[in-house]
DNA sequence: CGATATATGTCAATAATGCTGACGTATTTA
DNA sequence: TAAATACGTCAGCATTATTGACATATATCG
């Protein structure tokens, strides 16, 4: 008892911090969302998938489980409510008949911009207070904390504004 | 009533792309230790508990109760579980005895480590890839998306390592 | 001292999210 | 034609969180 086992006690402080900073901003990121959410009887796991249909109009039922990161028949609930009270829409895909394009109706993009609209207007503000060297920063680290294969969301096409740091970052143990 | 349908489309995407990389980052931040969870037939709120527990030794409940943002009949059963089965000690504080101070027994040390073990391995990859700079970008944004309130948690007392960077950072607007 | 407030715990009911496992159907591909 | 794929669904179970009501011990105030 005298003796603590310690990490490298600096380096794991910031490490900590770093863990808690993650924890309280995503706490407080959703709360606010939940508490509407509630209101209308829906649940986060709603406001995930009205939030990436919109985000993504037409994708597929598989390109929503992998985002996710949940199995069908947890989605099957929340996406079968969505769609049976008219935000959501399914088409049947053209190429392959098998798949159920997914998109917003107009009921649905309300819904998600009720559900958003504080959420960027709390992302933005925390956007302005900073420089735009900081924004890059915050990416990178993300980017550097997700896995390798949720990176090339990012990463591969246009959507990324950026930054030398990338090509610093390894593969990951 | 409401005018613009449209933000400005660019800045838009920014902020969309910064909410992803938040759903994302912490998406993959946490599976990793829900999965040793559940073979222990655990919870992520236990990981919380213990994670906080061992990070401010003899906490008061309420305490903990304010971070996790839960209410107390939520945190009861698996605050329960965790002292009866041995994880977490609660000793009568001794100038105020209505409170019930929590610290991780031997036990829940070795549980939290192996908890966060690979969480830690995980930031800590993702800070050694980028600049010193970006870290404190990092850290600002954060800052920025949470409450005012659960900034000071950061900003005021000693808990913060330290670093020249965090004089750098500002108060906020 | 007595009233009241605080810190904590507990019982009960309810809801949302997630999981596994087992089937079923339509459609595509080999 | 057989197998794989995309999707859906039913059933059962665990975890986390909520509200509301009530109980106990201790502190504090007038």
């Amino acid at each position: 008892m005298v003796k603590p086992p310690r990490p490298s006690p600096p380096d794991d402080e910031q490490i900590r911090q770093s863990i808690e900073l993650l924890f309280f901003a995503y706490r407080d990121f959703t709360t606010r969302a939940d508490e509407i959410l509630a209101k209308q009887n829906f649940g986060r796991a709603h406001h995930r998938v009205v939030y990436f249909v919109g985000r993504h109009t037409g994708m597929t039922v598989s390109a929503l489980l992998e985002i996710l990161g949940i199995t069908k028949q947890s989605l099957s609930r929340v996406l079968g409510q969505l769609v049976r009270e008219g935000y959501v829409l399914q088409k049947t895909g053209i190429h392959d008949r098998r798949q159920r394009l997914l998109e917003l109706t107009p009921k649905g993009r309300e819904l998600e911009r009720l559900l958003t609209t504080e959420q960027r207007a709390r992302i933005s503000a925390a956007h302005k207070a900073v420089s735009a060297a900081s924004l890059t920063g915050f990416r990178a680290v993300m980017l550097g904390i997700m896995n390798d294969d949720t990176r090339h969301r990012f990463t591969s096409s246009e959507a990324i504004t950026d930054s030398p740091n990338r090509a610093k970052m390894r593969p990951w143990p």
